[in-house]
DNA sequence: CGCACGTGTGAACGGCGTGTGAACGGAAGC
DNA sequence: GCTTCCGTTCACACGCCGTTCACACGTGCG
């Protein structure tokens, strides 16, 4: 991972140790001009910004972070009681603050949520394997950057497999489990639609539904342990 | 503005002066199942859980609320020290968190914060997407240069759609976040309004509001992820 | 080698979800 | 009170898609 960019240099030795016992990868820089300098290929993965010794300073190294062409984020700052008045103006400037002297709990909790939320946090519901990608919200498919043209069924089928992979299932537990209902004869049903699927798979993918001779079928790479 | 909703139900006194102080509508709900009841119908603001006394009570409404259909943001957690531990498990319950005894300019200054995010993700007074433009001040849209002629249902529709672009919603769905109440019999009243909408929005945009078959609507371009 | 069993495959049926035109009824405006 | 507009409901036709059937193929076993 990247490093978090910190402010000032050298950061109080409270931050530099919570940092450290919280396995963050970390570099200080003093202003905003030594942050661009000094910034990895990737980008900062965030900033930590502590503003209660020097405020100018520190709201002048906000600013520079975010007006960028790619601005900084997460940025957390760090300030003391006297300044929460100040913060109402400057809410582009951070993402969350932490008051200061803060609990080491504290500024960790809100790190790993900061980073959450850029993660996942934001994206949509989505299930994958592979080069597979279900995306739930928008009852979409893809393969690799090729998009499925699933019916109904088939996408459920599919989700069904995509989320249990390795395991295998009779017919009569992919009947129960994917049209939901205790089903009388028509076992074939299952074949039929795991046939479509493997089509429209391609022949690349096809091996992706494993059948299991007189058990079922199992969806992807089969597990030992 | 409507109301933040906030548990438990009385809260306690320090944050409901708090609230009262800033100058925040809020109402207190002892669990999920009040709050849906006595939910404004433009929703809630946002919410405050506190979890200190009862943490499993709070932690399930936090589920609750965001695990409805519309999704109760911004959700702001208060939580006790010993707790912090907890919240890396809870990264989806909550927006921002606040530590007990928090004081009360800490609160406010979370709040803010918290709002002024929302309103930007929501956007100022107009909604765009493509070539379609949704001015929600003047209840007027156009395509391109050329204005949409709506009726309020219509408008209000493509409105929802327009906000929630790639999603796909059911029919049930549909009837309960854009006619806005429990919905008995009907569901063909929604295919008829997209059937109106696709004929105003003119052959070339049609496909703007796509049928995901057995399921229900879907607008905008289709994203895998 | 031949039989039995399980699975793949193509085709056809039938149900149901959706599009569409039309009519009803209530509300708003003149 | 009349007209117009608009949201809703109804009826019907179409076509997709889930299901079933029939048959071919491969495999294991006696």
């Amino acid at each position: 991972m990247e490093p978090i960019l910190v402010s000032p240099d050298p950061p109080p030795p409270v931050l530099a140790q919570t940092l450290d016992l919280a396995g963050y990868a970390w570099k200080a820089c003093a202003n905003a001009s030594v942050a661009s300098a000094s910034e990895p290929a990737d980008g900062w993965a965030g900033a930590i910004v502590v503003a209660d010794e020097d405020p100018e300073g520190a709201f002048m190294m906000c600013r520079a972070l975010r007006k960028r062409d790619a601005s900084v984020e997460p940025l957390l700052l760090i300030v003391s009681g006297t300044q929460l008045d100040e913060l109402e103006q400057r809410s582009d400037f951070f993402d969350d603050f932490c008051l200061s002297p803060f609990h080491p709990k504290e500024l960790e909790a809100r790190l790993h949520h900061l980073f959450w939320r850029a993660g996942r946090g934001s994206g949509p519901e989505i299930v994958e394997y592979g080069d597979l990608v279900l995306n739930l919200e928008t009852y979409q498919a893809a393969l690799g950057d090729r998009p499925l043209d699933l019916t109904y069924m088939e996408y459920e089928l599919l989700k069904f497999f995509a989320t249990h992979p390795g395991k295998a299932f009779t017919r009569e537990q992919l009947l129960s489990r994917v049209w939901g209902y205790e089903y009388y004869g028509g076992a074939r049903t299952v074949d039929v639609h795991v046939r479509r699927l493997r089509a429209k798979l391609g022949e690349e993918h096809a091996g992706l539904i494993q059948t299991v001779r007189s058990v079922g079928y199992r969806f992807g790479q089969s597990r030992i342990r």
